[in-house]
DNA sequence: CACAGTCTTGACCAAATGGTCAAGACTATT
DNA sequence: AATAGTCTTGACCATTTGGTCAAGACTGTG
């Protein structure tokens, strides 16, 4: 009686915040070791949850890998997301630079998730590349396209500028350690971010013909 | 007789060709796969060999890996090797991005055999990044650093700015079907290429204060 | 408090995994 | 042509893998 008193006050976690859990430690897992390489096992122990209920809350390990990869895209490119083609452009692509660094420091996994992913050579996300994210890309290297007509900005080709940026950002998330050893510090710390984020701020602007500062040739 | 003597014209492959051919093999396997998710039974039928020869020429999966991780890391930065301080800034930086986005094409498995072992967290190559590479960046770096003291260039972090050719370049291997679905291409030919480089060295080029050209703000 | 539905979990399974081994095939040397 | 050393391979093994299942625990509702 008083033992089953005492364990109804078990305050079993409610079964979504189990589902989360579970899908955050697949997360770490599938970032680190990729889709075949991820273990059932290990993402459970993450969880600190029996593997089995990992398979209640999800099919199988491709469906847990597909919810991943869900909630990965979703907070993709949340920044630079509606841009007013009259805005300034140097502004707007600023905040897109540290919006994207700032995600890279504060969510290395999920980069570490889509990178694992395109590496791989994007079985999963194939139509996507080709459908919501081209629309998405599209939308945004029109402005980019009306920037340059209107001599607001350097004329280069707009969908290479979007690469350079997600690679040059994405580089901190995914080659945290390379970077961090050649730079020679422990953690990516808010001191390195704000180094890191001026650094590509200031040089890709320039590279845009964006910058206040004049070259010295 | 006849058959021994038909047999003997066997012409087996030489034990080293096959050696190679498994590592090749193993390459692309590691490349798509990570450590951790690569077969050796894949490695195996790739390489058109039987499972157990692999471990006559390696003594295990590890130790494949390592090879594999070896001749990668020796292929790494063979441009921008012995850089003259005396010499052109813009046409070594030239010579560079276009060395190693001419890597990125012909032999993107190596550079994602790389990528894998940076996202697992470099548990094979800590003390690499520590010491030869830190050693080859330093040198590196002392050079643009001279250059910049002598008012050459614009003055950038030199070891962010390498990271940016890196990560711009490697973007072209690591996430070869993104960039092929968001380009609206079906590979990854001269064309592509030569246009990305072109992109890559005078967007570059720009922001390191390096460009003929100047900007129209 | 009983009952039904939701959720958890220890015990288990077939298949796949890295790795072994001993028998055999090939090659160079004498 | 015999021999010794190198290389190849079919058959096999212990362990690990993703996944199942049925028994039980918990929770809300009448």
């Amino acid at each position: 009686m008083v033992s089953t008193e005492a364990r109804s006050i078990s305050n079993r976690p409610s079964s979504d915040a189990i589902a989360q859990r579970i899908l955050a430690s697949a997360k770490d897992e599938f970032a680190q070791f990729g889709y075949e390489g991820a273990r059932m096992q290990r993402v459970a122990d993450r969880a600190g949850v029996p593997k089995p209920n990992i398979h209640y809350h999800y099919k199988s390990k491709r469906r847990l890998y597909l919810a991943v990869l869900e909630t990965t895209i979703e907070s993709w490119n949340r920044a630079f997301d509606d841009v007013d083609p009259e805005a300034n452009p140097a502004e707007v692509l600023e905040a897109f630079i540290r919006d994207k660094l700032s995600q890279a420091q504060q969510d290395p996994a999920a980069s570490r998730v889509f990178a694992n992913e395109m590496i791989q050579g994007a079985p999963n996300l194939n139509t996507y590349l080709h459908t919501d994210m081209q629309a998405w890309l599209q939308t945004r290297t029109a402005v980019i396209r009306q920037w340059m007509d209107q001599n607001k900005m350097q004329k280069v080709d707009p969908e290479r500028l979007i690469f350079l940026i997600w690679a040059a950002t994405q580089h901190y998330a995914d080659f945290q350690v390379q970077a961090l050893a050649l730079l020679n510090r422990a953690q990516f710390n808010e001191q390195v971010a704000t180094e890191t984020a001026d650094f590509l701020v200031s040089f890709i602007l320039r590279g845009c013909g964006l910058s206040s500062e004049r070259t010295n040739t």
